[in-house]
DNA sequence: CTTGATGGCCAACAGCTGTTGACAAGGCTA
DNA sequence: TAGCCTTGTCAACAGCTGTTGGCCATCAAG
């Protein structure tokens, strides 16, 4: 589909108009909820337009939904200090732009539509493993660490920013901090069997 | 709506299977995917029925999303094992009856829909605290403990049933309790701005 | 048995959806 | 300048949506 289909560069400002208000749109009512009409509404365009340069619905939001988690903007630190990095630096970036974020946008879409799903678990796979393996040097069982860090990462962005249980969105960020990057520590380096620890290290049993 | 009038009990098998149809489509598709249409054809009824009995489709889905997460059937454990006890019960259930979970409708529903994530606070301040403050024994800072309590449950259903990540998917149930039990455990009864451990309270220092 | 209310079905409405084709305006190249 | 190709608009389609009102059958009470 639209293969061979080339465009000039006199379009390029109105695709990727129309690929920026995909990307709002779905970032604020999900999958289905986003219409074709209205993201060309959004640009000031005929729907038609985003027939032409994306072929249908599916074409247009697959290449959308193509977005960045920014990992490489997480400072570096000792391996040791990684859990409260990571768990700043997502506070960090839904602090300051929420209404353009990754992980939102996959929250509202993913749910209930298998084309995000799938999305998904790509940046799993090209961005997440990547990036602690890279950080904490990686070993046999990088996947399982990195799905439990993903599921507490996306469990507390649902909590506070689209469920917002009370008390998830009243804390403040650096209590946030302190209480889940333990926790991501000891996904990302203790020993999951076992206790927790701030260094992600086993304490000494009883 | 709805006021004053009265269905006799010769019509209560419908309106009970409307309700049963309504919650089986919302867990398996979410709010804005599930119509009245598709609910009256799941129950073989017609749409209008639909539309008699509960008003409209914010009155229906506004009655069947009212779920119960059964922390009744959570065994009655020790203060200190209750963490791997609350993972054991929610991967319990999830494992054998996944379709028709409370979690799983508010998961597909809440993202989008902004009655449906008032539901889910509904029961969050209805079930969950409540839960965590007999078991517990309460305390002032319950509902922070409980708030992260959730965002934790919700991340791990979230990846390993709707956004299905392999790493998360392929781990077995004991493997995953032994990983999310302690930290439900440090978030139910450890010191939230320290280190993790098993029994939820801290180390000893160096 | 008569009467009235209730359960249920059918047909239709207005509005929205993705998608398509014809057509006008403008820039690029020969 | 002449012609073509691209950008963009407009109008329309078929299908789906929530919702409504009229109609018939059936049950319960007088």
């Amino acid at each position: 589909m639209l293969v061979g289909m080339a465009f000039t560069e006199r379009s390029e400002p109105t695709r990727n108009a129309i690929l920026v208000a995909a990307r709002k749109l779905l970032t604020e009512r999900g999958y289905e909820a986003t219409t074709i009409r209205a993201v060309a509404a959004e640009v000031g365009v005929d729907p038609s337009m985003v027939m032409r340069y994306y072929g249908n619905k599916a074409g247009l939001f697959s290449t959308a939904i193509n977005v960045d988690l920014h990992l490489d903007q997480v400072p570096g630190t000792p391996k040791s200090q990684l859990g409260k990095a990571l768990a700043r630096h997502f506070l960090n970036r839904w602090e300051g732009d929420l209404a353009d974020d990754a992980i939102v946008l996959i929250l509202r879409s993913a749910p209930t539509n298998a084309m995000a799903a799938e999305h998904g678990r790509a940046m799993f796979v090209g961005q997440v493993i990547p990036f602690i393996e890279r950080a904490t040097g990686g070993g046999p069982d990088t996947a399982h660490r990195a799905a439990l860090v993903v599921a507490q990462v996306l469990g507390l962005a649902l909590s506070r920013y689209l469920l917002e249980f009370p008390p998830t969105v009243e804390m403040d960020q650096e209590t946030l901090v302190n209480s889940v990057g333990p926790v991501l520590q000891h996904y990302l380096t203790g020993d999951l069997d076992s206790p927790v620890t701030e260094s992600g290290n086993t304490p000494p049993g009883p």
